[in-house]
DNA sequence: TTACATAATTTGTAAGGACATACAGAGGGG
DNA sequence: CCCCTCTGTATGTCCTTACAAATTATGTAA
């Protein structure tokens, strides 16, 4: 009865089948917070793999913010509160999530040289070429902010019924260049005139601002982005660990 | 020559020493980006050391982006941009490295008990009581903050005089409750006169705002904070991964 | 009863071996 | 000339075994 989940013939790896049933129990509460686990030895006995892989599950568990180890204690689960690292999203995904609409207009798209902003963002020479767009993305029928991106060519030639369809991030990632590692400042400004008047807010509205710099599993950049939030109907959320 | 810097009496792990060394290459340019490592095997073999103990400090150092693993194909040093994950850090130790000088101002320090959002966030019964604080922070001369924050007072007895020389995660960390994982949501609003007033700024000046709830590694949430920052002095950096 | 030494428990580190699997390039057949 | 298959190479997974180190509990002696 206790490897009943464990296949040996399927592809995906024993110490993940392991840390996903491990995580049902945590999930569906049979393992309560603050409850020790059985010890690795007898862990691994009990479901017939060995402690290495054992101990694989668990790490995995532990990197993700659902288990604790102590030497010479044992491993516990701990507050399911926080549980994931930041992740890397686009506002699209976020709104996708959060059961809202998300629609999108493409206000501009062209082609044009790498201003020296956008080049020193992207680590790529000063003029070369890059599809640059401006877009409104709305949640339902609010405007909900006003986004610049940059995309070299090399890495994905943009196309305006692709954007209008699918997020940017989508395209991205269907395109084989999946975002690993990004870099994001946030900050606010006021909203001037012409950017209130787009995203329905007064001039002087508190905005929030993004810029971020995202690459691919190779290390190649594959995006820039400069955004602005209206803060009364946004906000950022990330959870942390270590 | 392979092996000097490891030591098998040390107490740091072998694996450890092993990344260590690979970091180091690669930082001073001896292992320049793009640069393909030896294969596994061979590269334990020449540091005298197993392969598991060799995988072990490759994947460390891949989980941190300095490295990629193709199977079939190789280990391969990435774009040295990205490296590290968000760090879970406070203001105070964000502005040392920045090597400008903090100094904090506390406005107000009292027990009260919890109102029914610090309850909330915290994860503890309404009126439990909480130690609140209100502290002014200082960069140099300039104004960059103002915070309050609620501590439980199981978690950490707070004293005017420990506040005024360390940062709050620095005594929560010398009391043993080291932060572990965090939420925070950040936002902006636009300064009320008052808020304007203790910041140097004028009302309506743009503010970043960000409420936060930490827990250290047993899972008992530690400190929840809601601050304001002048967005004309400070903005958030983030690196994500993955 | 208290203080100290000892033992048991549990996770951390390390080695060595075996087989599976994905990728790239070479070679052969159409 | 192109496409397919085969093969070599490197990483991915998994096992068994052993010892080290930290924490807690136990037991003994003053």
């Amino acid at each position: 009865m206790p490897d009943v989940s464990l296949d040996r013939t399927s592809p995906v790896p024993l110490y993940y089948q392991v840390a996903t049933r491990l995580q049902q129990q945590i999930e569906d509460g049979s393992m309560p917070v603050g409850s020790r686990l059985e010890n690795e030895v007898e862990l691994a006995d009990r479901l017939g793999v060995s402690r290495p892989t054992m101990r694989r599950a668990i790490s995995y568990l532990v990197e993700r913010g659902m288990l604790i180890r102590k030497r010479g204690v044992g491993t516990q689960v701990v507050h399911p509160k926080v549980r994931r690292p930041v992740e890397l999203t686009s506002l699209y995904d976020d709104l996708l999530k959060s059961g809202q609409e998300p629609r999108t207009e493409i206000r501009e798209i062209e082609i044009r040289p790498a201003t020296d902003v956008v080049a020193e963002a992207l680590g790529i020479a000063f003029g070369t070429e890059v599809t640059w767009i401006e877009r409104l993305r709305y949640a339902g029928d609010e405007p909900l902010a006003i986004m610049h991106n940059a995309v070299p060519l090399d890495v994905l030639p943009l196309r305006r019924e692709d954007l209008e369809r699918s997020g940017l991030y989508d395209l991205l990632r269907s395109a084989g260049h999946i975002p690993r590692m990004a870099n994001q400042i946030v900050g606010a400004k006021n909203a001037t005139s012409a950017e209130g008047k787009i995203l329905g807010e007064s001039r002087g509205a508190p905005l929030l601002t993004m810029t971020r710099t995202a690459w691919d599993a190779g290390g190649k950049a594959v995006e820039y982005g400069s955004h602005l939030y209206r803060a009364s109907r946004y906000s950022f959320e990330l959870n942390l660990t270590s």
